[in-house]
DNA sequence: TATAATTATCTCGAATTCGAGATAAAGGAT
DNA sequence: ATCCTTTATCTCGAATTCGAGATAATTATA
């Protein structure tokens, strides 16, 4: 099995990209982290607490759908944000194997001083790329990540 | 502090992009380590003997600043791969304090054979993208990522 | 030379994630 | 009504990563 010319081209290039998109993640990742870390919340905590505030309740299951978390892991994360009291397990009544996760006051008000300072963190944080080259790149990256889940 | 208005689209393009770029990785990533995980060895590993089979030995110090790990960490994995047979540690001679990490004839085998074939699965898995796309994105992220590295 | 600061590696415990399996409730089929 | 399947959550143990601190060797300084 012969492998053309532009495939090991192409092979390179893809490499290169693997290794380019991991780098720059991790940069990335490593500056909102420090920016959350100063809130008392790591990125997952942030991220289920930042679901409920804008999306409001949640059966526990449909959390780990949408920030890509194991069952198991959705238990030890709400278990954390219940501990510090930023949200409440309610039970469902009309289903009794559900319960929802709800944020709290606490939890809102929390939100409600952090979420705006996020936000512009990661407008400075993502400054290496203007408005436009941003656009293109969530394009590509969309393609990217919708082939690749899909194979 | 106001924020002007281009600011706050600036901010939600930006968040967007953070979602996009962590969406994108983690799609690609979990088809890599599919890849990779047939071959016995995690992501992790498989870095590190990479590391070592293209640019030989290496302090095990070093093979943390590649791979962006804490030293700690390392030598978690250097053990394991270690154990597997994969590589070998080799005191340095002048310096008492520096451990090599050498890959071994074993860990060479493995890699003459899976490595090709982790170049042809990456392509694939790439394969949203066309040559000049990649080339495009990699030049974005490049820019993306040192950036936000040298806030 | 003796002392201090630096460097490389390792040990240990904590944090985080996952997968497998347990439990319990709902829903569907006979 | 009973049995089977599905669904939602949780428990538990393993894997992986980190940070703090230990150890030991090297280098710089007084």
């Amino acid at each position: 099995m012969e492998t053309p010319e532009f495939c090991t081209e192409d092979g390179n290039l893809s490499l290169k990209l693997f290794v380019v998109l991991t780098r720059a993640l991790q940069s990335v990742e490593e500056k909102v982290m420090q920016d959350i870390k100063g809130h008392g919340l790591n990125l997952t905590e942030f991220a289920v607490l930042e679901l409920l505030y804008h999306k409001g309740d949640q059966p526990i299951q449909k959390i780990g759908e949408k920030v890509l978390l194991a069952s198991s892991s959705i238990t030890y994360v709400v278990d954390k944000l219940e501990k510090k009291g930023y949200l409440a397990r309610i039970a469902c009544p009309n289903d009794r194997r559900v319960t929802f996760a709800s944020i709290t006051t606490i939890g809102i008000n929390l939100m409600d001083e952090i979420f705006p300072k996020h936000k512009e963190a990661i407008r400075q944080i993502m400054g290496g790329l203007n408005m436009e080259e941003k656009q293109f790149v969530i394009e590509e990256l969309k393609k990217l990540g919708y082939y690749a889940k899909n194979l």
